[in-house]
DNA sequence: CCCTTAATGGGGCAGAGGTTCCGTTAAGGT
DNA sequence: ACCTTAACGGAACCTCTGCCCCATTAAGGG
């Protein structure tokens, strides 16, 4: 009859509960720099968080729990869009904008090691679409602004736009591993605004 | 003095030695669909290919070094580059590959695999760099020639310009788990096209 | 300040997965 | 056809991870 009791943390979410949850949180983002995702261990990360692995277990259940709690975690601090005035320096925020974040290791490995657990864990796969999905949805709304001033076509679809600036940065990082770099930044803001101005994300569907 | 023994299967890579290979790549990609990276026991993929854990062990060490070893593979099949008479029709062709690729069910799970394996593995991120610089530099070609027939500005960046229009496929099936179909395909070539029609692609550097 | 009990932590067990040993099979040369 | 030995396979070993039991600590309400 006694619904299960729900997950351990959300009764008594301060004091204790709040310091062992951003200890291990720390913790797994220091495991994923140094092992990545394939070599994360529970055991490691109780270890290095100062925590017992029972905890660890309890309140995140595996690996793929742990990095889908980091990712959670990201998401409520996702920063709003930018307004420089002019699309291209907003476009060109934004690109700086992911590039600062695969630039920084323990973000950057924080997505590698999201995007590993998304293969086979279907939370971590919807953590991670809810994460690129809130971020997209707010960066988009600079492009219809820059829509309502008249500098890019109307109906210029803001969604795909933004996704067009991103792309190539995350394809460089996990698809070939090349290295990504403010040149490379700013080309991705460059040519997905050349391709907006000709009417190319135009007409969605 | 006598050198270490050389891999196992390089002095008589015929008859049964090459049975053995093929069983476990194709066990190896039949595991990824169900499991994916994470869950890739060597265990399981020799009980699959009907073989001794201990010769996959042997061979290929880890289950990194199995989906390296599929990369390499694929990295020997792959295709040259079309030549359908124009650009347009040319990134639409290699938009259509990549797609193809990608919703290919063991193609893609491998692809994914390896993904992942090179954010921990140095062996498996070499193959991966290695595969798509082979492919990108043979389709760089028909931008190559596109330029030639001045259907595209002179210095156009083939590279870029093909990294281009594999970047959002992969940024949706990789990053944001977005679907994946003809409709992206044929706008990641279109949005290619037109930024590099724009001289977006021209200037290096 | 005290009480209830949510939440933690140590210790320990079971089982999965990787590693090694050594006998058996068959590739490839003569 | 025969011989050498590369390569394979069975089975035991062993580490390490995942999970549970129960005593201990400290939130948070009165």
């Amino acid at each position: 009859m006694e619904q299960e009791s729900r997950l351990a943390g959300t009764v008594r979410p301060g004091g204790r509960t709040a310091r062992v949850r951003s200890a291990v949180l720390e913790a797994t983002q220091d495991e994923l720099v140094k092992h990545g995702f394939h070599g994360l261990s529970m055991d490691a990360v109780a270890a290095r968080a100062g925590v017992g692995k029972t905890t660890v277990y309890r309140r995140w259940g595996s690996a793929a729990g742990l990095v889908t709690g980091l990712m959670t975690e990201l998401a409520d601090q996702s920063a709003s869009h930018a307004d420089t005035g002019t699309i291209e320096g907003d476009l060109r925020a934004n690109a700086a904008g992911v590039l600062a974040a695969l630039r920084d290791e323990r973000l950057s490995a924080t997505f590698q090691a999201v995007i590993a657990a998304a293969t086979c864990d279907e939370e971590a796969a919807t953590a991670l679409r809810a994460f690129y999905a809130r971020r997209i949805d707010e960066w988009a709304k600079a492009v219809d602004l820059a829509v309502e001033r008249g500098e890019l076509p109307a109906g210029t679809d803001g969604r795909e736009l933004i996704r067009a600036v991103s792309a190539p940065l995350y394809y460089r990082l996990v698809v070939t591993r090349e290295p990504v770099d403010e040149t490379v930044a700013t080309l991705a803001a460059t040519r997905a605004l050349a391709a907006a101005r000709a009417g190319a994300f135009v007409g969605e569907v």
